[in-house]
DNA sequence: CTGAAAGCGCTAACAC
DNA sequence: GTGTTAGCGCTTTCAG
């Protein structure tokens, strides 16, 4: 009772008790105490790679509001693996964390299947299946593609392209759910903007982000369509983006155009400062948190939130400059 | 014995159990497990500031290696603050941690009190105090910062400064180490080239990396001394040191020549792409584990290991252009 | 090779 | 207020 500050307790006990706890050095076993309670305040968070920035802010805010809330965070990465994926929720299953938020860009069939069966309260990012333990948080990509995309038009720009990158791996593991979703995002967006002559190119690459960003904007400036804008489907995309555009001799934004997507701290240092669409970490965490907490404490049942976007704009797009020549010869 | 993959069980007896744990979906509660135990294959990491790409990649090589031999880990990240590390450690040591990594750049002398009188076994990055369960690994600032020293002084710069930048909060709860020791090794290398007339300036500011360098660097260019060379004391600080300058029209590395430190994945990217010294992040992890495993499965003292650092060239620092004319209005 | 039993350190319920 | 006790799910030991 004193250590956990419950009930009353004589205050001669407790200083007694408080006394031989610094004697002994004392630090409450928390396997024990779980066991006995049969429950912890442990949630997991699951990412796909804690080195790209937009996931590490994302750990930084839900860590934040749980430990606001008295609970622990066990974190782990999946390098975008499916298979990963699977062993970080099974090890996280082990733990009986009382709550499991999947913030990863890859979904594996079997994990939730997995979730259902066991009743674990989760949380995911973009996978649309809410149940009675399953919440869903879903980011409004296709506003903030259109957005971005309206943007760029509104400057002048007619022909787009979109950089894509995909992880490493055999993709029959694993499906890559946010990157189909912001592709289609685009898709649509440019769709809505046909008619006034705008057109699109997507290209991809395979790899890690900002390696394979720069492979695929070079292999998009040897294609023989050109173009005056790209937007890059991630930040450490953009990276690669602007670097491969600065290698080949292009200006930005002065011969091209580029936007991105996450608006991480990376933003605001680059040269040109990029112009991106925010994803809001500090409201993520909240979310995630109040959920997997309505959940778990109050019974709440699965809830679909939707999380808003927003363009921000900083140096790295501009308005389309009328040129009689052709931009640089690529 | 069949979930432990121990000694013999009969094939029957064996299929008959796994049929089971299918059928009830069961997992082993490693509450119940470690606590009967009476150990855990569980690390604690704590680090500065997951965000950091340094501390992230870190992580990642930690935990791989500790994957690699069966153990979990479990990570905090203290922002820096003194108060957050002695609350992390004390949380991990109520996980019962079987060992502790201590990656941080503030210290706080109660956090090594404590840890010795537990007698958890730990490594450190920078603290010189091996004791029998305490490991220290020094990285080998001074050769570093000495090799990009002596490479901005051969390509003729004279006037160097150094940049420096401290985490926000009251510096009394905590000192950052690898900070000071970075300055110092920066300060020792400059005086053996002093009679070569070569002068040096430090710079600090407080805050984020970023931001706090992105001040320091133009705090720097409004001194009446002018200096050709600057050095940051870590990549995110580089950053905001390539955006002051950028921001003030002045060429990099034209006029004024980066040198950065960590090597993180960033330098690579960023334009011109930075030269760094580099730490090698996937030794120091391998290392961590070693030294940990060491110590609580074979009963091995804590040792002093020795981290290299090497000097990896790219575009940010050339040789110095003896202009007539003094570089552009500052 | 299999079954039975004690105990890890804590919590919760109850009697004092 | 305080002391006692059963039992959380596992490991370990020992008897069969």
């Amino acid at each position: 009772m004193v250590v956990n500050g419950r009930d009353k307790v004589d205050p001669k006990t407790r200083r007694r008790v408080q006394a031989a706890i610094e004697r002994l050095n004392y630090q409450p076993n928390l396997y024990a105490s779980n066991l006995a309670k049969g429950r912890t305040r442990l949630l997991g968070l699951i990412v796909s790679d804690i080195v790209n920035p937009f996931f590490a802010e994302i750990t930084q805010s839900v860590r934040q509001e749980a430990h606001a809330r008295g609970y622990e965070v066990f974190l782990a990465s999946t390098q975008f693996s499916g298979q990963e994926l699977a062993g970080a929720v099974k090890r996280m299953m082990g733990m009986r964390v009382a709550g499991l938020a999947i913030m990863t860009t890859e979904m594996s069939a079997d994990v939730l299947a997995q979730l259902r069966k066991n009743r674990t309260p989760a949380v995911f990012e973009d996978v649309g299946t809410v149940s009675e333990t399953i919440s869903n948080i879903r980011i409004d990509y296709e506003g903030g593609i259109f957005k971005a995309v309206k943007y760029l038009i509104d400057l002048g720009h007619k022909s787009l392209i979109f950089v894509r990158t995909e992880p490493d791996g055999s993709p029959q593991h694993s499906s890559f759910l946010s990157i189909a979703a912001r592709t289609n995002a685009f898709q649509k967006a440019v769709n809505q903007f046909k008619m006034q002559g705008v057109q699109a190119e997507i290209v991809t690459c395979t790899g890690a982000g900002p390696k394979a960003g720069q492979q695929a904007i070079m292999k998009a400036l040897d294609l023989p369509k050109k173009f005056t804008a790209a937007m890059a489907i991630a930040d450490p995309v953009a990276l690669g983006v602007l670097r491969g555009l600065q290698l080949r001799g292009v200006k930005v934004p002065g011969e091209i155009s580029v936007v991105s997507f996450d608006n991480s701290y990376l933003c605001e240092y680059l040269t040109p400062s990029l112009t991106s669409i925010d994803i809001p970490r500090g409201k993520l965490g909240k979310m995630v948190v109040e959920c997997l907490l309505g959940n778990i404490e109050d019974k709440h049942p699965g809830r679909e939130l939707l999380l808003e976007t927003n363009l921000v704009v900083r140096e790295s797009a501009t308005r389309l400059m009328r040129s009689k020549t052709q931009p640089s010869q690529r």
